[in-house]
DNA sequence: CAGGTGGTTCGACTAGAATCGAACCATGAG
DNA sequence: CTCATGGTTCGATTCTAGTCGAACCACCTG
């Protein structure tokens, strides 16, 4: 009867509102401990261990011990890339009834996605970097050109040390509001932890939203022209704040 | 508590036997009616009426009355990359148990995905199309390259008659079974047809499966050659490299 | 050591969903 | 018109899966 791989396990392990809110609060790629994770889905402790139990168990999340705490966070970049297919076609089978609420335009416009920036921003960064050859699409997959290397450098990111590292390096996400790509992988990881050690945005507490500071918008685009800017030393920029 | 789309429903829709396997087998793209349908998800008429129902609200399936038949069919290509984004991460999540069975072998090598060629011959002729610049992978999407267009018309594709259609033109799919891109949109649903008008590959009854004559396989390969098919220059396949 | 907190296990309760039998409504064939 | 067939609706049944209370274990702190 059933062909192919079993779809039933891992999407009835979606479709439970606790569960689904755990994913979601992992989405955020920190790592959360059991109660906090109890506290966001709006269940007891009991639950929520159970919850995870079978989310462990199909290998979506992973745990760490630390101490008395358990840190879960999701198994996978794979794991984020389904959950925003997900919400991709959510949004529209919603339909009528679509609450945007008021952190969803904030949401939108600039979100964290696993552990890189996604949401208009997010795109439009990654479109850019495209045509400014900064990145170039290659059939075997997306890839770091000679200038891109230069820009991360100059950007303070050690492009070399990441390609070392097992993770995929650079590789693109589908973005689920803005139905296009953004930039995911180590790469991805690297250019947004760097946004916010610059100071240029902040993480909103308890949520996905990354709000960036209209001084650190502004010059991350100025970093990215490349005729206005030749690129901006990483010390000069972080001397704004 | 809750940002972003509700994926709740959506996840908890496909977690179901029943309805799993409707969305399955609808991924052939073929247009089912309820009784079929019920056949093949093992359940009565009234079961599937009401599975149906469900799939339909949400919008993931569509309907078309003919006489006193309803037709099914998924709503969309985002549907069908949606259910294989989760085959691919079920075939993970599975494990210990995975039977392989024996048209499992068969599924890898061929299959339908929605309307178009998925699988190791569907990635392996995307891939060489991407290298002899039949298609080309542009910022924007994916492009057919004007040779693209000559060696398609040779293949006796009408692609000007395709792009004027509504539907996406040419779009690359993540395809489960090898973790790489296939060929979609129009230009691949039409490829597909094709391929099985001249009767190189057939479908296998009831299946996803497409089976290749060894003639048909040996034929399509000699039509991408480039040494053996004029359409494409030596000189611009070279120029990736 | 005792006390407190993070997490898990066990058992029982409950709500919701899937299922089917049976009756019902349409459409097409003869 | 009558009969057969494709589908839906309704009601009743069954069962699974989420939930919590309570007890329990593990670890850290004082």
């Amino acid at each position: 009867m059933s062909e192919g791989p079993n779809i039933v396990r891992v999407a009835a392990l979606i479709g439970d509102n606790a569960r689904a809110e755990v994913l979601s609060a992992l989405m955020s790629g920190r790592a959360l401990t059991a109660t906090e994770l109890a506290d966001t889905a709006g269940v007891t402790k009991q639950t929520i261990s159970f919850h995870l139990g079978k989310l462990l168990d199909a290998g979506l999340i992973t745990v760490e011990q630390q101490g008395r705490h358990r840190y879960f966070r999701l198994a996978g970049p794979d794991i984020a890339n389904l959950l925003e297919t997900l919400m991709g076609l959510a949004v529209h089978s919603e339909g009528s009834r679509l609450f945007t609420g008021p952190r969803d335009p904030a949401l939108r416009k600039a979100r964290i996605c696993y552990d890189h920036l996604a949401g208009e921003l997010g795109v439009s960064v990654y479109e850019h970097m495209l045509r400014t050859n900064i990145l170039h699409q290659h059939p075997g997959g997306l890839q770091l050109t000679e200038q891109g290397r230069v820009w991360f450098n100059q950007f303070g990111i050690d492009t070399d040390a990441l390609a070392s590292s097992k993770r995929s390096f650079c590789r693109e996400c589908l973005d689920w509001s803005e139905r296009r790509h953004h930039l995911a992988g180590a790469l991805g990881s690297a250019l947004l932890t760097r946004i916010q050690e610059l100071g240029w945005a902040k993480r909103e507490k308890n949520s996905r939203v990354i709000v960036f500071s209209a001084q650190g918008e502004k010059l991350l685009w100025a970093m990215l022209e490349p005729q206005s800017a030749p690129p901006v030393s990483a010390q000069q920029a972080a001397v704004i704040f």
